[in-house]
RNA sequence: GGGGAGAUACUCAAGCGGCCAACGAGGGCAGACUGUAAAUCUGCUGACUACGUCUUCGCAGGUUCGAAUCCUGCUCUCCCCA
């Protein structure tokens, strides 16, 4: 017990996370922290493969449909959040659980972002309607102008970046780059962490039969329940967002649904892109039995406290 | 049987004598990523012993210094008239 390690969970999308997870949770008698950015949200279940009632029965989890589509939160909440929660969790329990698909929001547990000041919505908003009205160029110079050295180094061409860069800028009167790389707070337990790993065929035929299975569980209501808040940030969420359009017809049901599985197929490569760079992983055979996961996961974690 | 249109890379689709390994779109692949991240953005996508070489634009010939682009024949597809 004195060992405190953080089990996290990665993997592309339908490979069988969840699974896992219990499976872990039970062998150490503790909780499962989500990592998953669209999990947060109570009103969406179907399209977002939430657990199901006896998956969430099976394990304690936290971070599970605990927020609305209409509240603000964000990486930076999440990280504030999920370490408040494992250091009461590690208070009495040697291990803790983590699952998650979004690359980011795990590495916030992980590893820690660097802390930024709140900044007004206003700002972003105001953003937001000058890239509308006059395009990226303009953001682009603004950037240059209160921060050359991030200027230099971000990806230019995407408008995210560099609107998060400018508000942070605007709002707090520093360069965005002067609250980078600043010296993270420790994190009081190690960290250990599991992939899943398939064959892309198998990955993609997986996800194929999951978005068939969400149709039929009635994927097409729970949206429709939602689309008068299509233009959330939370609901630009794959499996969503394509029944919106055909909702708001723009094409049929049947070309909505192929465009949810691209689209899944897609979100499943970032997924793996975002992974595969990290050496510290674990890679364990999607199809691998349980136990046997079980098993390689204490021989190695003995390794780790050991070494 | 007669007349017309067309066959271009994984798909759709431009090109209509040289600047074409061939616009563009889709799809695919690879990558980036610090509070929008299931979001957003970037690159590549004929083959290779790759800042060079080799084989492509239905097939076979021909014209030309030079053809995906012009001519002839053939095959196939579509439309109209019988």
């Amino acid at each position: 017990m004195l060992e405190k390690t953080l089990v996290s969970v990665v993997g592309p999308t339908a490979i069988g996370k969840t699974r896992l997870a219990i499976g872990l949770a039970k062998h150490f008698h503790t909780e499962i922290i989500s990592a998953d950015s669209r999990q947060f949200y109570k009103e969406m279940t179907i399209g977002t493969a939430v657990p199901s009632p006896d998956e969430l029965r099976a394990a304690k989890h936290n971070f599970i449909q605990h927020k609305s589509v209409h509240d603000e939160y964000s990486v930076g909440d999440f990280e504030r959040d999920a370490l408040l929660l494992l250091s009461q969790l590690f208070e009495d329990k040697g291990k803790v659980v983590m699952v998650g698909g979004s690359g980011l929001y795990v590495d916030a547990v992980v590893s820690g972002l660097d802390k930024f000041p709140t900044i007004a919505p206003q700002i972003r908003q105001d953003l937001n309607n000058t890239l509308a009205e006059k395009g990226l160029i303009p953001l682009q110079q603004d950037l240059k102008r209160l921060d050359p050295d991030y200027f230099s180094r971000v990806d230019i061409a995407n408008p995210h970046r560099v609107i998060r860069a400018l508000e942070v800028c605007k709002g707090t009167g520093s360069p965005y780059s002067f609250f980078l790389g600043k010296k993270k707070a420790p994190r009081p337990f190690k960290n250990f962490t599991v992939g899943l790993m398939a064959d892309r065929k198998i990955i993609y035929e997986r996800i194929d039969q999951r978005v068939d299975r969400m149709i039929k569980q009635g994927l097409l209501e729970e949206a429709r329940s939602l689309f008068p808040f299509k233009d959330l940030n939370a609901l630009q969420t794959v499996g969503y967002k394509e029944l919106f359009g055909y909702l708001n017809r723009e094409y049929d049901l049947d070309f909505a649904i192929a465009e949810i599985k691209k689209n899944t197929r897609r979100f499943a490569k970032r997924q793996m892109t975002w992974y595969r760079k990290n050496k510290e992983i674990l890679w364990l055979a999607h199809d691998l039995p349980i136990e046997e996961g079980i098993t390689i996961i204490e021989s190695k974690l003995k390794i780790i406290r050991n070494a």
